[in-house]
DNA sequence: CGTTTATAAATGTGATCACAAATTGGCGTG
DNA sequence: CACGCCAATTTGTGATCACATTTATAAACG
């Protein structure tokens, strides 16, 4: 068995009522809720929780090596952006997804993406645009060995490292919750039909940085956009 | 001292390690947590929460008459929607607004709302228009009395009574937590300046509802985010 | 062997406690 | 009167417990 998540176990994280470990360093605040919810993201994103995978409270703080509480916190933040579902009974799962909801996603993302590549643009310098030429080449060498779990972690690192630019405290966040929704679905499809379908416009994107052509970087990633989910929309078991 | 939120307090509400009321009826899954986080949600719209407010789960609690840990939860996921804001010594406050992050918002209010709108256009009908004039009526009167408080419930009521005909599971909570985080922000500036200058578009949407013209019902929220945000901004303690 | 029922395990929820960091208030000193 | 220092309070965090509900498992019966 694999361990679906990073995490030292067997260490008890003693804090409060146990019994006190004085000579060890204290932790930052909040620094373990952190960390969980950081752990849990990176595991959707990359599609390591697929779509229907129950997760439960205790089973999560086991796998991670803390207690139940900050668990349940961190479940709590996820849930209120939609990247985990919590259903009528309580019970905690990643979400499936559906036709509509992957559709509007789509919409979504098409709204909001391309607007913070423009705002970005003007933040991004030959620096970045090397930066990124190189994540894309770890893509496309992810994509020729089939490694759906490193593409899809240099795939979201390409894109944010572009909207991270934009400085922005408000489409970002928005953005992310987008990806946290789909990235799973995602996953299972590329798990079905492989990566090899996948084309993608990052070259046109690395090119309108190394420009400075805001509207073509803005063109680019509506154009992935459309490509990538295009393909989700096909793989749908029930398409149109 | 006015009490803020609602909720019967002097109730215990004893659960779990309390000792047990046989006779009483038990509360469904999660309802707790559930009312403290609509209750919040509801202060916040409605600009009871005033933008710098110190919320802690303590004083929530009590004033709720609820036990800390469902206001943990609640003030959670809000916070992870930026509707509160949780400061680097942890303390919660209600976020207070900054120029830039103003300006961020409008762009994607409109990016997201308009739309929202022209997706729940074929799914409104006479007797929603009816009922949404209704709405502007009562709008009118609160504006002629100055009644900021009622003006922010019922202008919430009016846009969410048109944007859920959407049916949207994506675009609607997308565009709650936008409301979420300017809504206190709004409250201030009625404080200010008073709400006589306020000019909106409801008329127009409720026509374009009654036309079934989608294309200008898009427009007419475009319009009314406009001039609504726009007095936020002129508004704003540093203008430009 | 399949269906039903009883038992056991698992799970989320709410409550309470201990602790550390931070804030606040008061007091003394310069 | 201003500034710094120390104690008391407040506050968020993490841990553990009890409970109701649900799910899973096993047993019993036809």
């Amino acid at each position: 068995m694999a361990e679906p998540l990073s995490g030292r176990a067997g260490v008890p994280a003693t804090h409060g009522r146990g019994e006190r470990v004085t000579g060890d360093e204290v932790p930052p605040r909040g620094s373990v809720r952190g960390s969980v919810e950081r752990a849990v993201r990176e595991a959707l994103l990359t599609g390591r929780f697929v779509p229907g995978r129950a997760v439960t409270l205790r089973g999560l703080a086991q796998e991670l090596g803390v207690s139940p509480m900050p668990v349940r916190e961190a479940v709590r933040a996820l849930s209120a952006g939609n990247a985990l579902d919590i259903r009528p009974n309580g019970r905690i799962q990643v979400p499936t997804m559906t036709r509509p909801r992957l559709e509007e996603i789509l919409k979504a993302r098409l709204l909001l993406e391309p607007e913070l590549a423009g705002l970005a643009a003007p933040g991004l310098n030959r620096a970045d645009a090397a930066g990124l030429a190189e994540i894309d080449d770890r893509i496309d060498a992810s994509l020729d060995g089939g490694d759906a779990e490193t593409y899809m972690r240099l795939n979201h690192a390409f894109h944010f490292r572009i909207y991270r630019a934009a400085g922005s405290q408000v489409l970002l966040p928005l953005v992310e919750t987008l990806w946290l929704q789909f990235a799973p679905f995602m996953r299972t499809v590329y798990g079905r039909v492989g990566t090899s379908a996948l084309v993608d416009h990052h070259k046109e994107a690395v090119d309108a940085i190394r420009a400075a052509d805001a509207r073509a970087l803005r063109d680019a990633v509506a154009a992935d956009i459309r490509c990538g989910m295009d393909l989700l929309v096909e793989g749908f078991p029930a398409p149109g």
